[in-house]
DNA sequence: ATGTAGGCCTGGAAGC
DNA sequence: TGCTTCCAGGCCTACA
């Protein structure tokens, strides 16, 4: 679900009322979302103090006191609500459990975060600070795409000889780590590159071209998240999705964008996921 | 090694 | 209205 814009702004939402606190109860309604919790992670956390909130590709990662770390995955469906605590100028009462509440931690401040996650793909974990990045699920990841490890040369070099599909290697999150498949059409669209060309095929221009708009769109998508953070905040203190305009996601059928293009935006199936795209504008 | 389908879960929207 | 089918922004595993 969320991809790293999103995960962005929940994780600037959850920073106020997170770090440098204490988590005084931390209530485990389950054994497990997509794998199984970590042993005893209820006691884990109780007691500790929130050092800082990271993010890394979609994962959010808390730093405790402890010198573990609570590793946060949202997967598709996964949403935080922030309730006991002034957010903005307006303050939110505890709400009533709800289903999917699976993980809720309260706060020295009394405020309290909630981890709801209806499809249950979404995970967490705890493992020691100092080796959190070779956690499993985070080994085996790209650079950050807004990092300066993720520059043209890096680009050009990791999709050399490729013959996946444009599309396909820009969610691979080997090759670049966040993106998933709303940014990476939106990011083609504005590249003007059709999708199902072979990554390997790319001219190198045409590769580096891809890096500057991967960070714009990221770079739109944070902005107009930390505009709707207020909004949410003020609504219902709800983190997880946001509205942001897209340019062909989710328009099929409808008229292309670009000032004098007869394109109309179309769906295309590619590797089970659905791609959009302008048939005229991206060559 | 590289590329692609299948599966995990539930809920909402669309179709009949 | 109610039932069925399809679809979803992630990511791991298994297989070609």
């Amino acid at each position: 679900m969320p991809e790293l814009p999103e995960v962005e702004t929940v994780r600037r939402g959850l920073e106020p009322v997170l770090t440098g606190h204490v988590i005084t109860e931390a209530l485990v309604n389950r054994p497990n979302l997509r794998w199984p919790f970590p042993e005893r992670m209820a006691e884990r956390l109780t007691g500790q103090r929130i050092l800082a909130l990271r993010r890394r590709s979609k994962y959010i990662l808390a730093d405790l006191d402890s010198g573990e770390s609570l590793l946060i995955h949202l997967g598709m469906s996964g949403r935080m609500l922030v309730s006991g605590a002034m957010l903005g100028e307006f303050h939110h009462d505890h709400p009533a459990p709800a289903k999917h509440d699976h993980v809720v931690l309260t706060m020295d401040s009394g405020a309290r975060v909630t981890f709801n996650d209806a499809r249950r793909f979404g995970s967490m974990d705890l493992m020691p600070t100092d080796h959190a990045a070779e956690h499993p699920l985070l080994a085996g990841l790209g650079p950050e795409p807004l990092g300066n490890a993720f520059h043209e040369a890096y680009l050009i070099g990791r999709l050399k000889g490729r013959n996946t599909p444009i599309k396909a290697a820009l969610l691979d999150q080997r090759v670049v780590a966040g993106l998933g498949n709303i940014y990476v059409c939106e990011a083609l669209f504005r590249a003007g590159i059709d999708p199902t060309r072979k990554a390997g095929a790319l001219s190198a221009e045409t590769v580096a071209s891809l890096v500057p708009i991967i960070r714009q769109v990221l770079g739109e998508a944070i902005e107009a998240g930390g505009s709707s953070l207020r909004d949410y905040r003020q609504a219902d203190g709800e983190l997880g999705y946001f509205q942001h305009t897209f340019r062909v996601y989710d328009r099929e059928g409808q008229p292309c964008v670009t000032p004098g293009c007869p394109g109309i935006v179309g769906r295309i199936v590619q590797s089970g996921r659905s791609t959009f795209h302008c048939p005229i504008c991206q060559r």
